[in-house]
Parts: structure tokens; C-alpha cells; sequence
DNA sequence: AGAACAATCATCCTTTTGGGTGAGGAAAAA
DNA sequence: TTTTTCCTCACCCAAAAGGATGATTGTTCT
């Protein structure tokens, strides 16, 4: 971050200093003026499209990260139901069972229930594979 | 894309325009030249950077899912070392210790202790906790 | 050379997870 | 109205995971 701004000064500096060259020597008298602005108007939008590059760099992952759309299709095909469904989301973000029967308000049985009918649809063996193919599916975010 | 390019244009064409009304109008005979010149390449520094925010808006996407770049920086300001990178890796596949342990040639134990570690650095207390924040940090893809 | 760290392995113990099985109630589909 | 599906819960047992602690062998830094 800082050595773009670094960069761009010193962009800025040498493009100012070519103009006063510029705007003194023989070309300025051969050369029209609509050449001459021309020029300029163009190597400006080159650099600013490159600082523009430079300053979006960093987004990238937020917008990546806010982006997900369950889809209820994808949901059917694999044949989970909500309640599953609900299960597998907290299983992803990290909870145990007895933190997501806390949070659902069922018994810890439910949980186990449910995981289990999650690991034979997911065919995974570890609820970690299962949060694995699951999002290979698109079925969390 | 093609709008981006359309406005990009018409912008470009009305700026041109302007240039050449200024050229002959009283102002190019009242201000000095470095002014002017100041005045263009600041506008086409402007249009240059939001056209490149609009360029890479929509490649976002394809750039976060295809490229992911291990960022030492990232694994040292954790303190998470190559061997235990490589466990966590192995874990957000699905992967049991047992298994991990076969891959990487090492006991069961090594990578218990590995895991431990890891659970410490990540302040997790469940793998699947230490999975999904490392993907937070961006510590595994 | 000594300190610090990474990697390896071990033992003991507790908690969590997973597999198998069964069963009751409610809601939806046949 | 049956049948099926989903949600719920329970019990038992086995496997996996996790916590605490200590030890050995290299490598690297001071």
C-alpha cells in the first residue's frame, strides 16, 4: 500500500517534470497543442487504470465471501432435509453437537441422529469430509 | 463490458470536445498552459481510475476461485510452522489423524501433537473450529 | 557453546464423535 | 385412510479426537 503511493509520487513527479521539459523544447512549437494534451490525457488514463488496478487488488475476498445463494434444488437432489440442513451449517462453522442442540433446542440424540443421516447422504465418513463435499456441492457457503 | 467501453467512449469524446472548446475559447488565452495541462491530466487520472475499478469488478470472482497464493507472511505472523501447515491442510480435506498420519510417514501421536499445537495457535478447541478460522485468515484455501 | 525452536514420539486420561438399533408423534403424500 | 417421511429421543458400544506432560533429536539463532 504504501510503496503504491510511493510509486505513484514519484510517477507523478517524473510526468510534471517531462511536462515542464516539454512545454519549453522545440516540441512544443513543431507539435500542435491538441498532440501535445492528447499525450498527456493518455498516459494519465494509463496510470490511473493502473493505480484504479492496484487500489481493487484487496476486495477481492470480501465480495467472494458475501456472495452465496443457497439454492433449494441442490438441496433436494442430495435428498438432505432442513433440519440437516441446519445441522451441517453449524457443523461447518466449527460447533460441537452439544453446542448445535443448544442452539436448535433438541437433545444431543438429535444431533447424533441427524449427523448421521448427514455422513451416509454426504457419503463421508468425519463430519470434516462431510463439510468438504458439502461445500464442493454448494450446499454451505 | 461493452458498457463499460460505450460510456468509456462517449466520456472520452466529451472530453475531447471540451479540450477543444477550451482551445479557442478565452480561457486558454487567461489561464497559463501548466494549468491547463494540470487541470486534463488530473480529469483523465479520475476517468483512468474508474475505469480501472470498473475492469476488475467483475473478474473477482474468477480470480479468488482459481488462484489462491500461499502467503508466508500469513503462516509467520501466525506462527504456524510448514509441518503443522501441512496437517491443517490434510484436516480441511477430511482427512482423520490416522489417515494424516500415514501420508506424512509419521505416528499418530506426531500428529495429535501437531493438531494440539494448532488448536493453541488458532485458538480453536475442535478441529473443524481450526478449519474454518484458518480459512478466515486465509491460511488454506 | 548455549538457547530456542521444530519435529518426532510416548503415555495416560477425558471428551467427543460415530455406528447400530429402536421407537413415538406429526405432517405430508399415496 | 394407510404409508411414508421427517423430527424427535434413547441406549449401548467402539473409534476418534483432544488435553497434559515429558522426552529425544536436529537445526538455527545468538
Amino acid at each position: 500500500m504504501k510503496r503504491t503511493i510511493i510509486i505513484y509520487g514519484i510517477s507523478l513527479a517524473g510526468l510534471i517534470a517531462l511536462m515542464k521539459f516539454l512545454e519549453y523544447s522545440f516540441f512544443i512549437r513543431d507539435l500542435k497543442l491538441e498532440f501535445y494534451l492528447g499525450a498527456v490525457a493518455i498516459v494519465f488514463v494509463v496510470l490511473g487504470i493502473w493505480v484504479g488496478l492496484r487500489l481493487t487488488t484487496k476486495k477481492v475476498v470480501v465480495i467472494k465471501e458475501s456472495t452465496f445463494s443457497f439454492d433449494a434444488s441442490r438441496l433436494e437432489k442430495s435428498g438432505i432435509s432442513k433440519r440437516e440442513h441446519e445441522v451441517l451449517e453449524l457443523m461447518a462453522k466449527g460447533f460441537s453437537n452439544q453446542e448445535i442442540a443448544d442452539k436448535l433446542f433438541v437433545s444431543l440424540n438429535t444431533v447424533k441422529s441427524h449427523s448421521s443421516n448427514l455422513f451416509i447422504k454426504l457419503d463421508a465418513k468425519r463430519r470434516t469430509q462431510a463439510i468438504q463435499k458439502a461445500k464442493e456441492l454448494l450446499l454451505i457457503p
